[in-house]
RNA sequence: GCUGCUGUAGCUCAGAGGUAGAGCACUCCCUUGGUAAGGGAGAGGUCGAGAGUUCAAUUCUCUCCAGCAGCACCA
């Protein structure tokens, strides 16, 4: 038999029989390894301990000490043995697939009765007795027309549909978790008393459809698993916290905003949540002023003739607000629709007058409040919302700025999300969708400029092929929120098409008429939702100049009411918003209290503070207290609350 | 929109076929207390909406609305 070399992490080779598999690697090394083993990594790919080695290669054994390839194949693992347990429970259910995530795994199953929470803790149990069964798992690869009927035979379509949908060439294989057999590329444990048994938790049922086809409901169970119960305890402390830094928990708790029925997915914006958001918007408006944006502000109620020119009313109708005025009230019927975006009436503004090419690139900026009847399933909270305002702007240029326009946006983005403590963001690609406007020719330039731009911007954004929008390539800005979830802020997309339909254009040098491209850009994409993020961010505990409610002055013993009523003048005064607290409570109570409200600064004053004009300060988080001269604490807490980029 | 779950006081939640309870918050009183809840008293609810079953429904059934998880959607 022919012999191969096989190269260990050390860089020491052993020869051994081709064909050899790991397993049979880790036993010529040692019986303890043998049985710990879990996997390989074969020349960068990860091996199953079953499949023979034919070549020349590089090998590393894994055990769960190695991190990546453990929580990769026991989650791999829990998921099959779940999809076994419903099986024997209920034999009934169709098996779907079920693939790793982040923190565990989920299978997808079909069965005409409803999984109950209950029906989890059955399941976990009988989980549990199939890892103390120690079966083995073992795994064949089958020819096509083989597991085709074999599938066919055991009443289950959607394996079937799997292998039509596996590649030609690609190897079909077979596993096998004691009798329960499944469809799957593997790698696997060597059996499943490998599994830490308590060291997964059934999390949920909730509903999952078949490759997106919406018509065929299934039942989706979660499950998170780690390689002890220590690493799993960890993971639930974290979602633990992760749900008090939820918005809607902490909007609650911070009185910032609220949702009610009557006006599903459309924000109450409190006080303190409308102080956040003017906030922002100040800042914004600063900034796009310095970025050479005009700002503009457009209609909300716009009859539908302008959206089927724009090709909103053929395209985009389903998530539109339509407003019909009868007879009763208006000379003649009129249907409107409450505007989703803002870009057809800022090109209706462009049109107005005839446009030099020595007006471009022209920035139009608009606080555009914006209405979609959006699905009500996909409302959350307010980071997904039917009434919202945009921080949009179009920029109407020629196809020679498109790169440097893209630049100075990404320049633009940046500064401002590190003014809000958004050091990192992801930045996707997205390229000429299937379906598209535009030719060839328009596309290859609008792609590589604004892939050009992003990179000369120090960008490398992530490839998200064939998502651009159907009138250009897009880029878009996420950020993540408190439980991993990523949102879509920001957004630059290059449009050749919405000018075009519009009819917009300017005079050239050449005194001749010609198409702008329409830039259209968002930076933080909606003040809703990214308040929302920028809450979950900073756990509550915003930047000081963002904090809606920056300074409590409160008074130990009443006798200091007066003192504290000075002490908040001259803290407005000095551009903070500052409240008294003088109720008849103790300190205690007042501070904790104010930390709950995660107010930044509790500035407490008793006898010793009144007579020496002083201050003992607190901040949120901090334990220390500190006394300070009344005069210095203005000055500095004045300071904080300036705008970052008007210090 | 789809599947499942949930909806009781301002908030967090308990409860039962005979029209309701706790803690916190709120109001008042006592207390003037030095950095995360001082004590007492009081007030507060069409039990998400509508219909049905029943002598009786907040409880059971149906429909609707909203929320939650996921899917789908997301110019």
């Amino acid at each position: 038999m022919a012999q191969i070399s096989l190269t260990f992490p050390d860089g020491n080779a052993r020869d051994y029989d081709a064909g050899v598999t790991p397993a049979e690697v880790a036993a010529s090394i040692s019986k303890s390894l043998a049985k710990k083993a879990i996997s390989a990594t074969v020349n960068d790919a990860h091996w199953d301990l079953q499949w023979p080695i034919t070549e020349n290669a590089s090998i590393a054994l894994h055990t769960l000490q190695d991190e990546e390839q453990a929580l990769e194949l026991i989650r791999h693992d829990f998921a099959h043995i779940m999809a076994r347990a419903v099986q024997e429970i209920w034999p009934d259910t169709k098996v779907t697939i079920g693939p790793v995530t982040d923190h565990g795994w989920f299978y997808d199953f079909d069965r005409a009765e409803p999984f109950t929470p209950e029906d989890l803790g059955v399941i976990e149990k009988k989980m549990k007795d199939i890892i103390n069964a120690r079966d083995a798992v073992r795994t064949e690869i089958w020819e096509r027309d083989v597991a085709r009927k074999f599938y066919e035979d055991a009443g289950e379509p959607y394996k079937v549909d799997l292998v039509d949908r596996i590649p030609e060439g690609a190897p079909l294989r077979m596993y096998w978790h004691g009798e329960w057999q499944d469809l799957c590329r593997g790698p696997h444990l060597q059996h499943t008393g490998q599994l830490p048994g308590d060291a997964f938790k059934l999390m949920g049922v909730s509903g999952a459809h078949w490759f997106g086809d919406t018509s065929k409901n299934l039942q989706r169970i979660t499950g998170i698993g780690f390689r002890n119960r220590k690493e799993l305890q960890a993971h639930l402390n974290f979602l633990e916290e992760a749900a008090k830094r939820d918005h809607r928990r902490l909007g609650k708790d911070m009185d910032l905003f609220h949702l009610q029925p009557e006006a599903p997915g459309q924000v109450f914006w409190h006080p303190n949540g409308w102080t956040i958001y003017t906030m922002l918007q100040d800042y914004m408006r600063r900034a796009q002023k310095r970025g050479g944006y005009v700002e503009v502000n457009t209609p909300q109620v716009v009859d539908r003739k302008l959206w089927e020119a724009s090709g909103h009313w053929d395209k985009y109708q389903e998530n539109m607000f339509i407003v019909e005025v009868d007879e009763e009230h208006a000379r003649e019927k009129a249907i409107n629709a409450l505007k989703p975006m803002n870009c057809p009436c800022h090109v209706e503004i462009f049109k107005q007058g005839l446009k030099s090419y020595r007006d471009l690139p022209l920035r139009m900026a608009e606080f555009g409040s914006c209405a979609r009847y959006e699905p009500s399933g996909a409302l959350h909270g307010i980071m997904r919302v039917r009434g919202f305002t945009q921080d949009d702007a179009h920029i109407f240029s020629t196809e020679e700025q498109i790169g440097e326009e893209c630049a100075e946006f990404i320049r633009f983005l940046s500064a401002v999300y590190k003014d809000l403590g958004f050091e990192e963001f992801r930045v996707l690609f997205s390229d000429r969708p299937e379906k598209r406007a535009g030719s060839d020719e328009v596309w290859d330039k609008a792609e590589s400029a604004l892939l050009e731009a992003t990179r000369a911007a120090g960008v490398e954004p992530e490839m998200n092929p064939g998502e651009g929008a159907f009138y250009g390539p897009k880029l878009e800005f996420s950020l993540t929120d408190a439980i991993g979830r990523v949102w879509q802020c920001g957004t630059f997309q290059v449009d050749f098409v919405l000018p075009e339909r519009l009819d917009a254009h300017y005079i050239g040098p050449d005194g001749e008429k010609h198409r702008p491209v329409m830039l259209h850009r968002a930076c933080l994409g909606s003040f809703e939702r990214f308040i929302g993020i920028l809450v979950e961010e900073h756990s509550g505990k915003l930047p000081f100049w963002l904090a809606p409610r920056q300074v409590v002055v409160a008074s130990i013993t009443s006798e200091a009411d007066d003192y504290v009523r000075d002490v908040v003048a001259e803290l407005t005064a000095a551009g903070v918003r500052a409240e008294a607290d003088i109720r008849n409570e103790k300190i205690n109570y007042k501070v904790r209290e104010h930390s709950v409200g995660k107010v930044p600064v509790i500035l407490a004053v008793g006898h010793r503070e009144v007579e020496e004009r002083t201050v003992t300060v607190r901040r949120l988080g901090e334990k220390q207290t500190k006394v300070e001269a009344l005069s210095d604490v203005v000055t500095a807490l004045g300071q904080d609350a300036t705008p970052p980029d008007l210090r």
